[in-house]
DNA sequence: TTCTTGTCACCTAGGTGTTAATAT
DNA sequence: ATATTAACACCTAGGTGACAAGAA
């Protein structure tokens, strides 16, 4: 079995419609997807793997801007997906491994990419952009009776948590996700408003401080939960 | 085969003597210990380890300062040997590995930590500071016949590479390994004085400019080599 | 108008030798 | 007198969202 990793902020971000930023050179997930598993054979091999499905087949897009409202936080459907992007597969780079060595410690896909350059050559997950995701996680189980490399799609096992469905967008639409991650991304610490001392930040000229006082102004106002 | 990665560098060190930090936490390797490997079995499995043997069974010292001489380059024999170290080993990380991935690039030990602390829980290194030690380099071949964890001291085969002997230090003994070090391991780059512009550098009140100088001042003093 | 790209300031994380203080 | 330790400034390396400019 498998257990889910900081659920509680998968939960957090679910409930406000989660998006993940792709870029031509990959970008990592927040939250990173990191799971701890319960009853493997310790010393089996097994590798672990991660891939991505499209949520629905539909394209999304943001609602059109107005005078008034800047960044809307709900999504219109744009019409059909774009044509599917190579399925591709991120093994997590410890693969393969004995169970108890995945069992030991929390497992953790920090090394994963997203990306919406069809033509990568990083082996990052490739996505369309404005699309709806859903990851997947795998255990196969690595068989030693049999040499050959056709492991896969024999003892395997899925688990997917609907909790970490997320839009995968170039920038981000919904300004509480940007909240949500700046609060909670250590990388993101920069772009805090409320730690203690907030200075010196954000020394560019012009332009950010009206940005932050804005997105404040936004925070109270509420936004429908994405699905 | 093994084939030394950097062998120009370690060379140039050995011509002075290596020296190696050790530290309570742990301190990495510079050069780093990297090898390219040739004639594996492709499809088979390897481990691949390092430890570190004594060179001799002598204890070091630096010879006693002087009004006129700083730091002496040269070492004088200060006794038999410190009682041994617990006698640990490195496994590189990506063990147990196919020999085609092993062989596709450098293998790079750079995980690897020396430190001088005996009661060291982290895994690392444990050497005797002023005591001359020869890195080691293993291959392992997993056999698949047997499965019992016996695989070590059976079907492995040892590499020595006599220019990465080095003495464990806690601080650097000659003033020219120190330089080497500055000039060719990229995180010392702070401490280099003859690169593009040098200005706002080793702000640190006093002290510094007058060591830089007398550094300066002995560059061109020749001093042994070591053995 | 909407979406994407590239650059940037600002972080995390951790590897350097220096230095002053301490230990042996 | 010699050796070790711990704090520090200064780096490498790379993960953030903001922003401006460009593309569709």
């Amino acid at each position: 079995s498998v257990q889910l990793e900081m659920k509680a902020l998968w939960d957090e971000f679910n409930q406000l419609g989660t998006e993940m930023i792709v870029t031509k050179a990959g970008r990592r997930m927040f939250p990173t997807f990191q799971v701890k598993i319960f009853g493997m054979d310790p010393m089996a091999d097994y590798m672990l793997l991660m891939d991505f499905v499209p949520v629905d087949d539909k394209r999304y897009r943001q609602v059109t801007n107005t005078w008034y409202a800047f960044h809307s936080s709900s999504w219109l459907v744009a019409g059909k997906a774009d044509p599917a992007t190579p399925g591709r597969v991120h093994y997590h780079p410890d693969s393969p491994a004995k169970g108890a060595q995945w069992m030991k410690q929390i497992v953790s896909f920090d090394k994963l990419k997203l990306t919406n350059n069809l033509l990568d050559d990083n082996g990052h997950i490739i996505l369309n952009s404005m699309h709806r995701y859903q990851p997947r996680f795998h255990v196969v189980y690595v068989d030693p009776r049999k040499d050959s490399e056709k492991y896969a799609e024999e003892n395997f096992k899925t688990f997917v948590f609907e909790e970490t469905r997320f839009t995968a967008v170039t920038a981000y639409q919904n300004h509480r996700i940007t909240q949500l991650k700046i609060a909670s991304n250590p990388f993101a610490k920069g772009f805090r408003d409320c730690d203690p001392e907030d200075w010196p930040r954000n020394h560019r000229p012009g332009a950010l401080p009206l940005m932050s006082a804005f997105a404040r102004s936004r925070n109270p106002v509420s936004s429908p939960a994405h699905q």
